[in-house]
DNA sequence: AGCAATACCAACTTGAATAGTGGGATATGA
DNA sequence: TCATATCCCACTATTCAAGTTGGTATTGCT
């Protein structure tokens, strides 16, 4: 019950993204030395974020990404379902009518358990956008400011 | 975003016996035939979950698996547990102490988040016993009782 | 006593997914 | 025109999931 890479370095870009929002496009490189990952891993992961729309991109020197909207239009959970897909802890959750995939869905007490862990992901990932990152990230760093100044 | 199979049969064997609570062992080639499952991987699950303490077995003929607790002793975040390891959706949140993992953990906006999802995952589950499970059983079944006589 | 039913155990297999890497084509500001 | 970028596709290595197989040990029943 992990999260994969794809999605954990996506929210890590998308940050960053948000931390340059309106200072013109951010070349990929930057975004991976930033965040210690792979350029070329992050360059799949970015390209759908692109196809998606939630990036945009400027080709050519002096390119890079942007946001495709601003930082408090994005979520957290927006962001996973472009690159881990539909957010669901089993397959027959994925969406709520379609019972095809086990014949008896309908009468199935371990769906209903999916179903709630399904929602309350889905509401913590739906309620955090790139914008509440930005204020989260200035508290830490605040905080941190703080113990250095105790010792 | 999926638990695996492992966790899913094993609520889905745990449930049955819940269901046979207070009646004997249960062999599980009838777990596995209720529930539609491979008897042999199904065995594997039981095993772990016999480790943990949270079934009981009888060997020999007439033998089987029985709960090792009642069912409102038993949360179906107990079972995922035992099979699919700590409930978390990145490693850096296995638990809220060792930052091993990310040198930068401190600051780190992302594990924020993957902290919140860890904690709203275990909510869910912690809160579902074996014995709310029966409960919601008779109702799903009472609910296709009604639509069988609307018809 | 012996058989059938059952739990127990460990090794093996198959396929898919993860987490990348590498190489080249295309676009563009300076 | 060149360095800086995005873009795109194919390849690889490792790990994990989801079983299967075959055998051993235990025990109630007849």
């Amino acid at each position: 019950m992990r999260f994969s890479t794809r999605g954990r370095y996506g929210v890590k870009a998308m940050f960053v993204l948000a931390q340059h929002y309106g200072q013109g496009p951010l070349p990929l490189n930057q975004i991976a030395e930033d965040q210690g990952l792979s350029e070329a891993y992050l360059e799949q992961l970015v390209g759908e974020l692109r196809k998606s729309g939630l990036v945009k991109s400027v080709r050519g020197a002096q390119g890079g990404y942007l946001l495709g909207k601003s930082p408090g239009k994005i979520t957290v959970g927006d962001v996973i379902r472009v690159l881990e897909g539909p957010i669901a802890p089993a397959d027959c959750v994925i969406d709520d009518d379609t019972l095809d995939l086990c014949d008896q869905a309908g009468q199935c007490v371990t769906r209903l358990i999916w179903k709630r862990v399904r929602d309350s992901i889905t509401h913590v990932l739906e309620g955090i956008t790139l914008a509440d990152m930005l204020v989260e990230a200035n508290e830490l760093h605040d905080g941190e400011q703080q113990s250095q100044l105790k010792f």
